[in-house]
DNA sequence: CCCATTAAAGCAACACTGTGTAGTAATAGC
DNA sequence: GCTATTACTACACAGTGTTGCTTTAATGGG
């Protein structure tokens, strides 16, 4: 793999990256990303030949020949993302910088089997469709296989054992396809709208279930099985209630309890002391809350998370509510294939 | 970074990383590591020319030229690891395969300060000096800047308040040195030592306190300031004890109070839970439990984990005893200077 | 024993990377 | 208009892995 086109291709994605932040002149992106002025001027050049950049006016800083500014062509190349949950199918289309250009929202019958989920994804796909378009990413419900596309027996959903459906949406959308855990792809959306600034942080998805998608050192982590993440059931008390997934005193359980009897500070709390672990044991400098639970109630939320943390770090921990709302799992599956083809590979 | 050097330097760590495992002949390398044979020709000629490797003898599969046998010449360069503890100071001669070849220790008086370190340590690594050695790495317990090699008031110790240990240390030894979290040199021992096999892993260091070391995908996780790993003081009990962290139910307040009433299935189980919880989160595939708390009793440690551990997934979970045993933290502060010079660049 | 066959490894030319050198273009200040 | 300064790039270059071919060294059938 390490040859040299993996390192024009690593160059090319750095540039292209710093350029997604904001309008950046070659100077800027030199200083920015340690290569030399030669080396972005033949980088940036590719990057105009394919489109991706334009040159957008001058900025004068002093003496001297003014900079040249240069400004991402966002709407050059374009994404589809689709967030499947249990009663809905939601469809986003998204460019360049992860701006959301349009949507397509359809509810899916109860424990529905993949040739449904297929023929409805196909649909608001091609109600979508454009010409700019390189590919589809579909955040699923776990557990899955993100290397090799296979949905594993999520809960809930009876008919789906080992479906392949990476393979099934490609032939059917003739289009490449990305499938990644929800918790990831909204993740994913968070650090390519980001950029350098987001690098080591957590997603947390309150919903029916509570998962985390996980950035360290700037890179999704997926785990041996690509299943990491799953962090609802995780124990908070040893001797608490009995969880549906046999152990007890989970995350999930707790909050879920406290939830249902309307102790909105109770869930919200337990949230809190979960997301401190994980900031002590990742130590991460964000935290991004997402999913239904949070977005109804964001405020509680954001105190409960807030009020648990450890206050006299050296860094502080920046907690806030994902800007996509409801769309943050469908256009993060979106980023993911961008940042598949116009990423850092590997 | 990324340039040509980069290239050369990354692939060459790939050949010598497979060559770290055991004899090995150039079609093999090229079959494992994706190159070309002849890239892997002339990634091999310079490895030979630094006389890193060996041609040894030949291995004949079948018709056809037999292949060459390449060995590591694993005391061709050499590096030292020392295990700072509130007690003792342990330093360790490595070789490039990751084996020990000696060793010193002295004990540390209490609440010892820098200066004191400095001296004991300049003494003991003088002891073990060699023509063939790279560089010494100082494996010390936490907080602490991997990055900037800086000690950060680590409990306990009164006179380590932002101590620029690294260059300190490199001034009087005159050599290159590394300084990273006892947990982390910990985790790069058993990563070394078993190469590929070992990608995802977490490694248990229970002694006075409970630390991890996060090996994923194939890289150490230490976090935005480096100090991720701090798992002993995790909720497992809302209502718990309280800790001396401030918070209550802390897995190292539970482990040590079972522990000190004499309840070793207590105290294993704690750390079962706690360690099942990480597996879930993270996708490990390996756990490695070391300390002193472990080497005393390890079957009940490996019982009381392997019992928490679910069973009915996908892959299973190996969970070992270091086989390093006391010397686990200084022999992998040693391999940490190795895989700076001879692993993978960033 | 001879020699065709097979496989490993090396050699030479090559395409392509980022870099060093030096030159050109465009501004501010005088 | 001139000079200094800064931004940018054309070109030769060192060094990467790759392609195509040759050399080397074994097997195994006559």
């Amino acid at each position: 793999m390490p040859n040299l086109r993996f390192l024009r291709g690593y160059n090319d994605a750095v540039v292209l990256g710093l350029a997604r932040s904001g309008a950046v002149t070659r100077v800027e992106l030199a200083e920015r990303s340690g290569l030399t002025p030669q080396a972005v001027s033949k980088v940036v050049g590719r990057l105009i030949g394919d489109g991706l950049l334009v040159e957008s006016g001058t900025r004068n800083v002093g003496v001297g020949k003014p900079r040249t500014l240069l400004k991402l062509v966002a709407d050059s190349r374009l994404a589809l993302g689709a967030q499947v949950e249990r009663d809905e199918l939601r469809v986003v289309l998204t460019d360049l910088a992860g701006t959301v250009l349009d949507r397509a929202v359809a509810p899916l019958p109860p424990d529905f089997d993949p040739p449904t989920f297929v023929t409805e994804l196909t649909r608001l796909v091609d109600g979508l469709r454009n010409d700019r378009l390189i590919g589809v990413g579909i955040g699923f419900v776990g557990p899955l296989d993100h290397r090799t596309g296979v949905v594993h027996d999520p809960t809930g959903l009876t008919a789906w054992h080992d479906v392949p459906l990476r393979s099934w949406a490609e032939e059917r959308l003739n289009l490449p396809v990305v499938l990644d855990k929800d918790t990831n792809t909204a993740v994913v959306a968070e650090a390519w709208r980001r950029g350098e600034e987001l690098r080591d942080a957590v997603l947390v998805l309150v919903g029916t279930g509570l998962g985390i998608g996980m950035l360290l050192d700037g890179r999704v982590h997926r785990g041996v099985r690509t299943n990491a993440g799953e962090y609802g059931h995780t124990t908070l008390q040893l001797d608490g209630p009995r969880c549906v997934c046999g152990r007890a005193g989970c995350v999930e359980a707790l909050h879920n309890l406290a939830a249902a009897r309307g102790d909105l500070v109770g869930a919200t709390s337990v949230v809190g002391v979960a997301v401190a672990d994980l900031v002590q044991l990742l130590d991460i400098d964000h935290v991004v809350l997402a999913g239904r639970a949070v977005l109804a109630e964001p405020t509680a939320y954001l105190d409960g998370v807030r009020a648990r943390l450890p206050k006299d770090e050296w860094l502080p921990v920046d907690v806030s509510i994902t800007p996509l709302g409801d769309d943050v799992v469908a256009a993060g599956a979106a980023m993911l294939v961008l940042s598949e083809f116009y990423g850092r590979p590997r």
